[in-house]
DNA sequence: TGTACATCAGTGAACGCGCGTTCACTGATGTAC
DNA sequence: TGTACATCAGTGAACGCGCGTTCACTGATGTAC
């Protein structure tokens, strides 16, 4: 039968990545182990070694799909509503319905891991969504000699955008990440929880200080 | 010679703690190992037991330290300056030159562990210098009946504070702790980096939403 | 001051467990003639 | 269509290493009389 190998190679790669991400939600990214893995798919540990030549290459192609996914939500949030706030909620939906994923792109780097360059356009596409709707934006705060020397390059490739936005939204950002960050983490336990309220208020006042109210 | 004994338990509770720092900042507090600690000090690895019952407790211990240096770093900088942006940029410093006691207490949460109540005051001290100056801005898009449902007994509790005011110091803390982690991270490699110039124009853009300008 | 006793820091062996990666191999699937 | 050969998924054993925690113990330090 022809395509049963690479059939059965992509749902053998399939049910690893799963097992995987199942893993990092118990013992995190730095406790991710091949052997835990290969008992969970029903593999001997050395036969994992034919998907992945090592744990390191698993970890990358978990962030670029992770980026990916988080990148696909966000995109499907714009495209329903061109506002800051669409895929600002969409961030921190799907953080909460997958903390670890949230966790292994923006967390705690993992201790002797290097992140391969291929995860650098998956990360910049998280970013796209935001700066479409705001990349234009020029909030006083932001228009520094500094800033526009540093962003300049930057916001020459991206139609619309200028420096001052490109800072604020890469900082908005930021928070955002911060937010549903410490958010997961518990930090608002007994201070601000559920978060909603505070969450939907905190991008009112991104709305304003990019000045797209 | 009397309190001998107790000097040389202060000596080897501050020796295992200082190993235990060195130890994350290689592998990360998941990887955080009594053996290796002891192997540090010049102990065997039973005798680290005689100090904390448990990793865990040495991790509360270490925990509790770090937000004690962080609020200390950051009301030292306070009294020089009744200002947001003295506090503020005391943050970076001391997680810049701490990233791993930075990530510590913001990074992702080390799997398995649990933090004791203990740890809660003083996670606390941390927000104080910036709830005293500015808990008691009332920025419009803070304002909300929700918001003021949830944080008002908190707000209560703090002299000159309002719910408003509170909601906005702490999505402002949030925003900069997302900024530091993601700096820290290496995201603003290839964006903006330095990151200075960045955090500057951040702190100012708050200075201005909190009316505090 | 001197002696008997209590405290406790540190030892070393052991328990039962985990890990990433390599290597020579078997046997099924796929390909070329 | 049938046969010879190549590919490659999966095996099982091994390498050399790590871990947290318990326990019975030795011997020095500190205390009470």
């Amino acid at each position: 039968m022809v395509g049963s190998r690479e059939e059965s190679r992509r749902r053998t790669t399939a049910a690893i990545l799963a097992a995987a991400r199942t893993a990092i939600a118990q013992h995190g990214a730095a406790g991710l182990s091949m052997r835990a893995i290969a008992r969970d798919v029903g593999l001997v540990s050395s036969a994992v070694y034919r998907y992945f030549p090592t744990r390191d290459a698993l970890l990358t192609t978990m962030i670029i799909e992770s980026y990916g996914n988080l990148a696909g939500a966000l995109a499907a949030a714009s495209e329903e509503a061109a506002d800051w706030r669409a895929p600002g909620r969409a961030l921190r939906d799907w953080a909460r319905s997958v903390p670890h994923e949230f966790q292994l792109i923006y967390g705690t780097p993992i201790p002797g891991y290097r992140a391969p360059p291929e995860t650098i356009p998956a990360a910049a596409a998280v970013v796209a969504p935001f700066l479409a709707v705001a990349g234009g934006a020029t909030p006083a705060a932001f228009s520094g000699s500094m800033i526009e020397a540093q962003l300049q390059p930057l916001a020459d490739d991206l139609p619309g955008a200028n420096p001052a936005g490109v800072a604020a939204v890469v900082t908005e950002l930021a928070a955002l990440v911060g937010f549903v960050g410490l958010e997961l983490a518990g930090h608002f336990v007994g201070v601000a929880e559920p978060g909603d309220a505070l969450y939907e208020a905190m991008l009112e006042r991104q709305v304003g200080s990019l000045g797209l109210a």
